[in-house]
DNA sequence: GTCTATACACAGATAGAC
DNA sequence: GTCTATCTGTGTATAGAC
């Protein structure tokens, strides 16, 4: 019971609440260090890098993604609320914790150069997730036709996310899953 | 006819080839200055700064982005080709000038802060030209729901976009487009 | 208009004490 | 484990000569 206590979450929460705001890259790790109320050897020391740091943030950003959709299609009623049940947690996602600019998994393949083991890695993940996830829930809406319906669903959620940084982005998520509605029949 | 002639022009070329490759500020100046074979000096006489390059290079790539649209939809044989012209532009675009790894007007975007004049109205223009367009464009097709359908095609150009930092980046467009199709009714 | 040389700022990271 | 102080590289931009 010091009273600075989980110096390592606190360096998390401050590092995913700036990187989301303003992306990783444009972050300096000076600022990271004052939001959290440590100093530099202690990042250092814990993550090695600013670049380990990042991937850090990641990585339990991913598994809260991961929740929060989990929930969503949960919540839904039917197989194509399920299925489109992804853009409720796109918004619901969009709640917890800071306000976010765009996605951070396409912010760090986009920030760091294509070979970059941290960027790549991250990205790989989120689109594995998306793609695997949205094929399992298109199965009881388009049976065979599932893994094509989920491919186009990866381009629409991917659009819905990009179309954050162009003017507009509060509708972002609303359009996407316009778009999506209308790719997705109505009974399977 | 001095032996350097046109510096403005291969500053440009080199930060436009520069910039699509790796990203606007992932790379420094002097990349830029060693490939146009220019001095630091001459850069800020000609362009005022690092950003005033970068806004230079975004305005010559949408002419280039527009004209090469124009041509695809004039290559098409119907009205549905002619709307669905986008992602054949998109593949030709990739084939101008130098490669880049996706967007450059999402990737100046996604760099700056939103309050950065340059990346909002680099994002803005593009964002403005596309709806513009494909809304002409889904007339023929859609009529009344012609601003809806844009609004949809949108989401997906710009989830191809997305893509593009994805793993598997090379058939972005393909996907991209094969969920357009998908979109957009057979016949009018 | 273009060059050489350099100023200035800042970012990421480390040394060494406590 | 955490701090204070600092080192080093690099990036943008400019001064001043030609």
């Amino acid at each position: 019971m010091s009273p600075r206590p989980d110096v390592r979450q606190r360096l998390l929460e401050a590092a995913e609440e700036l990187f989301a705001a303003q992306g990783a890259s444009a972050t300096p790790v000076d600022q990271v260090l004052g939001r959290a109320g440590v100093a530099p050897a202690t990042l250092y020391a814990h993550f090695g890098s600013k670049t380990g740091l990042q991937a850090a943030v990641l990585e339990s950003r991913l598994a809260r993604w991961d929740a929060v959709w989990r929930a969503a299609v949960e919540a839904a009623a039917d197989d194509r609320g399920r299925l489109l049940a992804v853009f409720d947690a796109l918004e619901a996602f969009a709640g917890t914790g800071a306000p976010s600019r765009w996605c951070a998994f396409l912010e760090a393949a986009a920030g760091a150069p294509p070979e970059d083991p941290i960027g790549a890695a991250a990205v790989a993940a989120d689109t594995d997730l998306l793609r695997t996830r949205l094929t399992e829930l298109a199965r009881p809406v388009a049976g065979a036709g599932a893994a094509e319906l989920a491919e186009h669903l990866l381009v629409v959620v991917s659009g819905a996310l990009a179309m954050r940084l162009r003017p507009g982005a509060e509708h972002a998520v609303a359009r996407g899953r316009a778009a999506a509605e209308a790719l997705v029949p109505r009974h399977g």
